[in-house]
DNA sequence: GATGAATGAGCCTTCATTCAT
DNA sequence: TATGAATGAAGGCTCATTCAT
């Protein structure tokens, strides 16, 4: 008769031993990424890191992309959270952006290996690209509503297109994470975050108080 | 990491014949590497869009990384190249940043693909990552200067440290290309360009004539 | 940008040597079937079984199933050969059917093994299937088109139609022989030719001069 | 071949519950088999049809061969209980072999699918292959006792030999059979009985009545 | 120099079976 | 008994590189 159906794809684990192991995998999977990056990312590699058997790696996750999805993921969760900023932060827009921007470039030190692997998978992958632009959007999103409030509120340039800005701006920081810690360009971590708020901030044409942008 | 290996090296070719091949192949190879990808970069499919047959790869390049290496050089050269065009093209700043940008992206759009490749190579070459920084470099440097004449005429923010900002603005071009070219966001060119050179133009303050940036 | 050609077929041999490797491939492949069955049809044991190297199958085959239907169609062709009938052999239909069946069953000696491998095949995969399809066809419709021209001859019972007929009389001379030769009943194979030529006969309606069926 | 080594073979269940269990399992295999074929038969796809976890398969089978064996032993005794009903049907010969070959057919769908399964068996072992031609022989036997009967009425051909005639008009009817299920020739069920049996009729000389075979 | 066949380590994945709970 | 996680040998296939002609 002909096999037809698309494999089962891995159920979730229901026994707390179960869970564990996929944790573990996905952590060794995190750490493998991270450590010998996406050439040496190989089922056989982050198995023998979870400390589980070569096979066990395929009760939980139906391919090396489908493990790479799910630590994706994770890794953008924690990036997501660890980057916004708390409403009670403060609420002069500056600040905020300073804030931001602080956290954003931090989270990044941690994820922007994963997320550049994302990339290479994708040139192969469409479900990968797929993902990376996923995760984008939240960033994107995020970015373009916070512009879109200040503008209702007078304070930025109403002539900006919030989405088009958002990723302008969001690839300036992104972009300056990367150079800054994979390609390791010696810029001081204080100084970057300054400028990249007073230029993000004067981008958008903040003015939060009269007399404009914090003085020098 | 680098070569180390003892193996007769490709000698460079000493037939008129022999050159052409060589470049067939660099050309081929850029072109199957920004069209395909990482991934599909093999030593057949480039042998192949070359129209040269299958083992003559190796009668040039002593692997695959070695003609990425020669690739990278070509695309590297010709950005050097295209950044020495004098671009007397019009004496008012806004116009050259719009101008500036519009060429960036452009240039970026085929270049990012080799270059962004250079990250994926097995094993990084830090020589072909010193090429890339290098590359990087050029266009920080001249970011820089364009920046610091215009803070030196009072046309722009003078706080601003113009190597810190040229690398922040460079960044978001870049990185705008990367998304766009690479990722496939769906942006309009015209609108990309005319964002980023207000962003641009606003982030560094220019004000090129009363009245500062043109009207909207 | 996403692999999405499907993988090209390997080229047919152009040189002498190809040609020799490829034969010796299909040829280890049928030994291999025949002593070992489907199970132990491996590239790897029948890139071994023909001198080459393990990458050499893929060389000239897509896969274990594309050399599976390389040797279905060389064993299929030479079945169906020596099952031909020369047309001189005899005018008499009876003694034609005699002579063919004996054939039949000859060649299927061989061939039984090998074409009962591909049903297995079949039942994970539909283009297996239509292999087998398209070589079972070869014999109904020869078998049908006799018939046909029996009964237009006045020679043959002509309520049947004949390609049921075909399949059916067919049917049984495969089964026959597939239970004499694979499961070893222990039958006299002059018996066998004669009774399976009188049921055939006799079956559909044969009365080849005044008298019918030879005497007995 | 046989199986030799030394593993606790499961015990036959004791409890109700258990012998549930193993029924369902047999049940399933056997559906797991007509359906999916030999490929498609795991352990794994066979419990989940029964509805029962993962593990218990090996409860209660060795094996998946084991299981294999008791489905084929289940299938087996059917086939003998239904040659047992005595099929008082008609006393005309001709309506017989009709009533006759429209069961066999019927039968044979099902019982053939997983007859042939266990020539493709890993190892196919000998107690199993022993277990079909058990089987076969049945019907054989069956077929060659109704011949010698028509025979001695002198109501067919009495010079073919009662076994060789019934094993090559059996093996024409079960072949039909498989051709038309499993390699699923699309051939309509009335027309096939008809002609299987006219076919068989005419082949063995059967003339019932003054005048012969049935009017067509 | 050019050609295309040959090589084989390495990789991803499957699945029958075992084991701890 | 039942469960579902763990195991790892085995197998198919890829592809960068080498070699004979």
């Amino acid at each position: 008769m002909g096999r037809s159906r698309t494999k089962p794809a891995p159920a979730p684990p229901v026994t707390t031993r179960g869970r564990r192991t996929r944790d573990a995998l996905i952590s060794a999977g995190r750490e493998v990424l991270e450590q010998r990056g996406w050439s040496g990312f190989s089922p056989e590699t982050v198995a023998h890191a979870a400390g589980v058997s070569y096979g066990t790696f395929y009760t939980y996750f139906e391919s090396k992309e489908d493990l790479l999805g799910a630590v994706v993921r994770t890794v953008a969760g924690e990036m997501f959270a660890a980057s916004l900023v708390s409403p009670d932060t403060a609420n002069d827009p500056y600040t905020r952006i300073v804030e931001s921007n602080r956290r954003y470039l931090r989270a990044w030190a941690g994820a922007s290996k994963v997320l550049r692997m994302v990339e290479q998978a994708a040139d192969s992958d469409e479900t990968m690209l797929a993902l990376v632009l996923e995760v984008r959007e939240l960033y994107v999103t995020r970015g373009a509503d916070g512009l879109r409030r200040l503008q209702e509120a007078g304070l930025a340039d109403q002539s900006l297109d919030p989405r088009l800005t958002a990723i302008a701006l969001g690839a300036m920081v992104e972009q300056v994470a990367h150079v800054m810690y994979s390609l390791r360009e010696p810029l001081d971590e204080g100084a970057v975050v300054d400028h990249l708020s007073r230029l993000w901030a004067a981008a958008i044409g903040l003015h939060g108080r009269p007399g404009g942008l914090p003085d020098r």
